[in-house]
DNA sequence: ACGAGGATGCTCT
DNA sequence: GAGCATCCTCGTG
């Protein structure tokens, strides 16, 4: 049994206040940058989860990389969104997951005004609260960093799968973004590329927390 | 340290 | 049928 260090409990605050819907109804680009150092909260049958979120991507509705792409082609001829994508046109602050490689579930959150797609990938987290639990959703970790350092895994550690597609995150419940005691110095913000795509690669639309040990690897 | 390959299922990017 | 917003294991040096 570890316990929490004074610095990670430090940066949780007494009572969590959520972000409202609002944040997310911005620049895509705007809000992948504010959520970084906000807080994770994940509440299971047997605790609460939080986490930091120290590296984030953004997808745009213009941008061929982000799966609304084609769906906002055919908008742009008159024609609804439809399919898997078609939630990332809907309102903002509420949770997109998919399976990817028909393995791995990843979370984004919705962004934008309603109407206009967009979205905010969860990239890395930094584990604070629960991570006894966390190494038993993901017990091929063999460190704190693996348990969340890419999208992958952080969905297994915080618990995060089809179920909580669709959860609006800005109305309290089993999972929230709350904002950390203290606002994260943008000087402190990493850009970057993304990764892991084919199209849309040189676009400098990653962020990540500068020196932070549990981004993901392929950042480094 | 690093690269290749495989797992695995959904979407149509 | 192709292509994934990934991760792990096992091979080599």
């Amino acid at each position: 049994m570890r316990l929490i260090s004074r610095d990670k409990a430090s940066v949780i605050p007494a009572s969590l206040a959520i972000i409202p819907q609002e944040f997310y109804a911005r620049n895509t680009l705007v809000v992948a940058k504010a959520l970084l150092g906000t807080l994770l909260v994940r509440q299971l049958d047997g605790g609460t989860l939080v986490s930091r979120i120290v590296e984030t991507e953004a997808y745009l509705a213009d941008d061929p990389a982000c799966h609304a792409y084609a769906n906002n082609q055919r908008l742009k001829l008159g024609k609804m969104p439809s399919g898997r994508s078609a939630i990332l046109f809907g309102m903002p602050g509420v949770s997109y997951v998919y399976l990817n490689y028909g393995v791995y579930y990843l979370f984004n959150i919705v962004t934008e005004k309603n109407g206009v797609a967009g979205a905010v990938l969860i990239r890395a987290i930094e584990p604070l609260l629960g991570i006894e639990t966390m190494r038993k959703l993901r017990p091929q970790a063999r460190s704190e960093e693996a348990l969340g350092n890419g999208p992958g895994k952080l969905a297994l550690a915080m618990s995060i799968g089809l179920m909580q597609n669709g959860h609006p995150i800005y109305e309290a419940g089993d999972l929230v973004v709350a904002y950390p005691q203290k606002k994260l110095d943008s000087r402190q913000i990493v850009t970057a590329t993304r990764i892991g795509i084919s199209k849309g690669k040189d676009l400098p639309w990653r962020f990540y927390i500068k020196g932070n040990a549990y981004i993901s690897k392929a950042s480094r």
